[in-house]
DNA sequence: CTGAAATCATTTGTACACAAAACAAAGAAA
DNA sequence: TTTCTTTGTTTTGTGTACAAATGATTTCAG
């Protein structure tokens, strides 16, 4: 079988950028995973009392917006339904978070926070500053700026 | 209980940008996350055979590494022993990869791209770079290359 | 007022992600 | 060779993350 129209470039349906030249390493997905891999894991060695990357957003959130619904603080963390009510879940059991239902909306449920959340999130804020500070750590100021703004920009 | 005492800045044990100014939408990990969600979302969408991110980097490290351990292609993909486990097992189980114990070493789990798995990736490496394409739309050239520097400096 | 549409919450199922522990096998040091 | 250490794999448990479906409630249009 001899090959003789492989080189033809047809009409791309594709963005074939250099053809062929796929390094995993370079995809922007990659390197989004990459870094967000490493902040977790600067967050977990870092934040004291077990509190995960996606529940202290939730307390810290709550702290602005309570009383809040649970689908709002969803939407205001950038969190799914069913993820939000896992994170609540999990901080209610931990009396972290109080739920109660609305007494003018029947469907929605109340989210504040508990003494002891409140309490926790003043105790954390000054280790989730330094934890932002360590996973910039390498950058400079303007390049912090830069980054924040480029992943603004894509989001 | 009037409160005389509240601004003085004793010696700070953490960084204290701004004292108390944690906005979430400003921090690194949040805007991480947020990056990488939007990325995941357009990859599901376009994928056409319902195949995650992380298959995917399984996928098309293995072809660059076969024959490979498992433990190995973990590694080179950035996914935990656990993780690299559960993607391997599914992409098996879907005729992907093909595994065997290693002759050489009983302890490694060799793998390989099975015909399958070979045209799976050929037949979606345009798919993958339209998605790293369409993810990266908003930015300019430079702006692509300065977003790639500054999360590879993070990681 | 009533039926359709929208909203809120829950449940189910699948797939990462990682810590921790357990075990077998290989390699190195004594 | 025997012991110690390292390496590769598997398993367990917890916690996101999201699609899809269900049901209850509210809102809105006619």
């Amino acid at each position: 079988m001899q090959n003789g129209d492989q080189e033809v470039p047809s009409q791309p349906r594709h963005s074939d950028k250099a053809a062929g030249a796929y390094t995993l390493a370079e995809q922007i997905g990659y390197l989004l995973r990459q870094a967000n891999q490493r902040h977790v894991a600067i967050f977990t060695s870092r934040m004291n009392e077990k509190l995960t990357t996606t529940q202290w957003a939730a307390l810290v959130k709550l702290r602005d917006l309570q009383p809040c619904s649970q689908v709002n603080l969803g939407r205001e963390t950038a969190m799914d339904v069913a993820t939000i009510k896992g994170v609540v879940d999990r901080l209610a059991k931990r009396n972290l978070v109080r739920t109660a239902p609305d007494t003018t909306d029947a469907r929605r449920l109340v989210l504040t926070l508990t003494e002891e959340g409140e309490a926790a999130v003043a105790r954390n804020l000054p280790v989730a500053n330094d934890i932002s500070e360590e996973t910039l750590s390498t950058l400079s100021s303007a390049e912090r700026a830069m980054l924040a703004e480029l992943l603004r920009k894509i989001s």
